[in-house]
DNA sequence: CTGAAAGCGCTTACAG
DNA sequence: CTGAAAGCGCTTACAG
């Protein structure tokens, strides 16, 4: 491998002048620069990140976090970010390095290990949860980063996320407009993710402003007869707006099974089905993962002193 | 943060000696190893990992390659294979680096980067497609690679896999002894991969053991009224082995809207669909994506000249 | 059993 | 506008 010696020598100019020219250094003439720049194209050169990084005592890498209990859901969720980051690192020739474990002491020391040996200094987390032990280790540590979901009230900190509460609104507009719903009810799981209060509320808003009685799911994890009986106290319902594609689906699913003449409509958020399950009475908001990665990158290298709390919005489409 | 040099001053040795004593170098005293192990806790010390990958020349990093078009399926593979990786490369202190990308140039660029910058000399491929350039590229390369999944015949590496013949047997026997199937039939995609016919090849052995007649389906798409057709002309069928969790599920929703009160029993693979959707008559082939990880991590690291082209097998379970 | 020294490939304060 | 030199924190061949 080619390295700035080697392009020096060549050139018969020093090293610190072809270091300079290779990072645009005002102080070489443009002149300079480009023959500089030329002659290491010529000789394939390519920058060795381990000198660096030692000498920049920082690595050119950001850390991703991967939450420690996900739910199978969320995985294509990641894979989607994890696109988005990559692409947008790429362009800034830096790389992407994983903590990824069972459990949060393993995810805690995989994060220490990443700041103290390997000197990163960027992090991106792909969750927000409250009195999360590694974004509490973060806060305190000299690095940035940047939460995939808003911090819970009170808290502070960079984060890119989409608005649930308008998600929630336009989905349920959707099926009022463009599938003239007249009774759309609401479904959630019991567990009250903060993306599921916001969607609710958007539901909510747009139910009231057309002066229509909401009716809200709460859907459990196993009990089908619960379900059921929701749905036949609800004899009025004819779209349903779930908080995710698998509980629009199982609902879907028991509905047509209730009620194998009725139509429905669903609306479910983050285009987690294949086309093989679902049908064209299926919709789901595409909350744009892999744009929500870019954005978290672009966050990550801001001015650090004018975005100490800055967060990036995501739209969504359906 | 505490340097070897940090060390050695206060102990009174030299650099070379401590260096050494943290590599359990045997030309250093035992007791000597001891007592800096044991100052080197005291101080906490942690290794800079870009000065020694810049002095060995190689980083202390594996890159992980993701396919280019990945189904939204195998999103949830990918992540258990990441749990299982990263652990084990904690174990030895080394890093995950993902290499991900929207088309073909994207990804070899990031390889090439990987290698050529980043020094990395190993990595994990979480695919094995037949002539693609990532592979072609690290085949000529001085690096260690293992694929997820066999190559095709003829071509020859590392690489971990499933036993899929044995899969697709076991899982046919699991419908006719556990739960008295008499007729299961073999769904698979129409674009035949190769763990499909092997599973496949599984299910055709178990029948003709048990004299049987085999049925296989191609599962289309989105085509609905051909998968009802399929279903209509095979009404002695009262279980299904499809090659994935979502066909599966597919013809499972449409049996039973065929046939309300029919039993069926259904086994896919890869355990990918949550509770949610599934109830008790619906089964999975877990692959153990994990393990698979962690073994691809253990071939990496084995003696590259006896392990040229071996591979392993994880075991399945239903 | 231990040490002094060179070297890995960069960046940058200092000097001119 | 350019260069000589120090330094980042390690490892290891050479010497004793």
């Amino acid at each position: 491998m080619a390295t700035i010696r080697d392009i020096a020598k060549k050139m018969g100019l020093s090293v610190s002048t072809v270091s300079r020219a290779l990072n645009d250094n005002q102080r070489i003439s443009i002149h300079t620069r480009k023959r500089v720049k030329k002659m290491a194209q010529e000789l394939g050169y390519q920058p060795n990140y381990n000198a660096r990084n030692l000498t920049n005592q920082e690595a050119n890498a950001v850390g991703v976090v991967f939450p420690v209990n996900n739910r199978v859901v969320d995985n294509i969720f990641y894979v989607g970010l994890l696109r988005g980051i990559n692409e947008e690192l790429t362009s800034k020739n830096y790389v992407l390095s994983v903590a990824i474990g069972n459990s949060t002491e393993q995810v805690l020391e995989n994060v220490k290990s990443m700041i103290t040996r390997a000197q990163i200094k960027r992090f991106i987390l792909l969750y927000s949860h409250i009195n999360d032990p590694v974004i509490e280790l973060l806060r305190k540590q000299p690095v940035t980063f940047v939460t995939i979901g808003k911090p819970a009230a009170g808290q502070k900190w960079l984060y890119v996320d989409n608005n649930n509460v308008k998600a929630g609104a336009d989905g349920t507009r959707f099926l009022m407009e463009r599938y003239h719903v007249s009774n759309p009810i609401f479904a959630e799981s019991p567990n009250g993710w903060p993306y599921e209060l916001d969607r609710r509320e958007g539901y909510l808003r747009e139910m009231s402003q057309t002066n229509r009685k909401p009716v809200i799911f709460a859907v459990p994890d196993e009990d089908e007869h619960q379900l059921d009986r929701l749905i036949k106290e609800n004899p009025q319902m004819d779209g349903v707006v779930a908080t995710d594609d698998y509980t629009g689906l199982k609902i879907y699913h028991r509905f047509k099974t209730l009620h194998p003449d009725k139509e429905i409509e669903v609306v479910g958020y983050n285009n987690s089905l294949p086309n093989e399950l679902t049908d064209q009475h299926f919709h789901s908001v595409d909350l744009h993962p892999k744009e929500m990665g870019q954005d978290a990158v672009q966050l990550l290298f801001e001015n650090q002193i004018e975005a100490r709390v800055k967060h990036t919005i995501v739209e969504h489409s359906i």
